[in-house]
Parts: C-alpha cells; structure tokens; sequence
DNA sequence: ATGGCTCGTCAAACGAGA
C-alpha cells in the first residue's frame, strides 16, 4: 500500500500537476493539504475517473485536507479532537483496507504559526497538543497507523538548506521541534528517516528568489509511523523532481509502501 | 529580505503562506 502525502497549494490551480503525478506514481492513498476548496468545489468526479475514491474536509479560501484511495475507505473522521471550537479544516482520517490489512491513515495541515510570539504561535503549539493526544489514543488501538502531511516543522538542521535563515521562525523553533519530538517519542517512526540520515533531503520550495534554482528548501512534509505500520515499511521517497514541472506547487509529494 | 511569487477572493488590492 502506496501512501503519499501532498501539498497541493489550491486543488483548482493543480489539477493538472496533482493528476499527472498521480498517473505516473499510481499511490493507492494520497493525502492533500490546502485544497483552498469547499467541499462542493472539490472536483470530486474528476478523481473519480481516475479510479479514486474521495473524501474531503474543505473551508472556504484557505486549508482544506482531503483522501484519494484506490482501495476502499472506512470510518471517515472530520477534524482533531479537542477543541469544538477550531474552525480550521486541517485534519481528515480514514481507515483504507489493503489486500494484506488495514491501515489507520491521518492527513494533517499543521498550522504554520509564524509569527513568533504571537496568537498564531500559540494555536499552532496548543493544535500540536491536540495532535500529541490524539497520537497517543490512536496508538492505543493497536492498528498500523500512518501520521502524514505537512507538519509546518523542520525537525533539525540538516532538513534546511540554510538553517541560520529559519532560526527564529516557527516552523525551526525549539519549542516547534520539541513538540514534534515528543509525538514522536510516543513511539512513532519517521519514514524517511527510517531509510536515510543523509542531509539535503527537501520537501518544500519557496516560489520567491529562486529557492529551486538554488536548492534552498526545507524537509516539512512528513510521515510518522506507528510500531505496527514501521514493521511493514518496505520503502519511502521524496518526489523532489515533481518541483521542477509546470505550475507547480510549491511542495513536493512524500511516500511510504507498505506491505498492507 | 522588513518577502523577490502564487493562490483565492467575487472582481482590486489584500491576506496568507513558509
């Protein structure tokens, strides 16, 4: 079972781009952040034909996440719990049935949260205690479980091309990064870096001053995998070419396969 | 880089992104 992870930076504006990298990888689940789309603007039957089942958690203008799967869905959740008052659509899960069994699948948007200190910052720290604690009843069911989007943190230095520049910034900030830590110290395994330490690795490419030219960008799109999912990892990528194309986005797709 | 581009908005600048 093929699962990616994409942020999409508006489904209108890449439905080309997300269609033709779609065709050509052929992930059984993928997960889309900021489709900036309502659920009834989703071009839901274009998806569809392609041999896609969706689902989607849109809001007007701004995030929006939503599930692709070949494979058949079950027990579609809407939103984090913990805050009946978060109006923000930045959290969609589902459980997908592979030929080899199911995969509890999470796609999360989580709050960028710049700048530092302020309000922004505070929901993105207090979002990502609501996620530590979802994380941790999700373990709790025992189910392989697969963490993925865009996390908005660069866990360490070695995932920025010039880490001096994202010091101050949320998306580097110590308290961003203990955050992140402790979810994973729950007991999770980080895809990529189950297969590689090396540094260099992107996931995102800022469309100012020529941040793909120059190779400068940061590793924030990511997949954490709970004890029994990181058992039946078999491989994970960064499709840091998918840049490179027509009117891209501005993040690249990230992926697991797992024996499910 | 105190923001060089891109997106969505309900139609022109502006907020948001990272």
């Amino acid at each position: 079972m093929k699962i990616a992870t994409f942020n999409i930076n508006g489904i209108k504006a890449r439905i080309a781009a997300l269609s033709d990298w779609l065709a050509e990888a052929r992930p059984d689940v993928a997960l889309l952040q900021e489709i900036k789309s309502v659920d009834e603007g989703f071009p839901r039957e274009h998806f569809e034909d392609m041999g896609y089942r969706v689902e989607t958690h849109g809001q007007k203008g701004f995030n929006g996440v939503a599930i692709l799967s070949r494979l058949p869905l079950e027990d579609v959740a809407r939103g984090l719990p913990g805050d009946d008052s978060d109006e923000q659509a930045r959290w969609i899960e589902a459980t997908v049935i592979g030929d080899a069994g199911a995969v509890r699948v999470c796609g999360l948007y989580l709050p960028n949260g710049n700048p530092v200190p302020g309000p922004k910052f505070d929901y993105k720290l207090a979002w990502m205690a609501r996620m530590e604690a979802h994380a941790r009843a999700l373990l709790a069911t025992e189910m392989p479980v697969v963490l993925a989007g865009d996390y908005n943190v660069i866990p360490q230095d070695e995932d920025a091309a010039r880490p001096e520049a994202w010091r101050d910034d949320a998306l580097a900030r110590p308290e961003s990064r203990a955050a992140f830590r402790r979810i994973l110290n729950l007991g999770f395994t980080e895809a990529i870096r189950a297969r590689t330490q090396a540094p260099g690795l992107y996931s995102f490419w800022d469309y100012q001053a020529g941040a793909w030219e120059r190779n400068n960008g940061i590793r924030i799109d990511h997949l954490l995998l709970s004890p029994q999912a990181a058992d039946l990892m078999q491989d994970a990528g960064i499709e840091a070419a998918v840049r490179g194309r027509d009117k891209p986005s501005d993040h690249v797709p990230v992926w697991v396969d797992l024996a499910a």
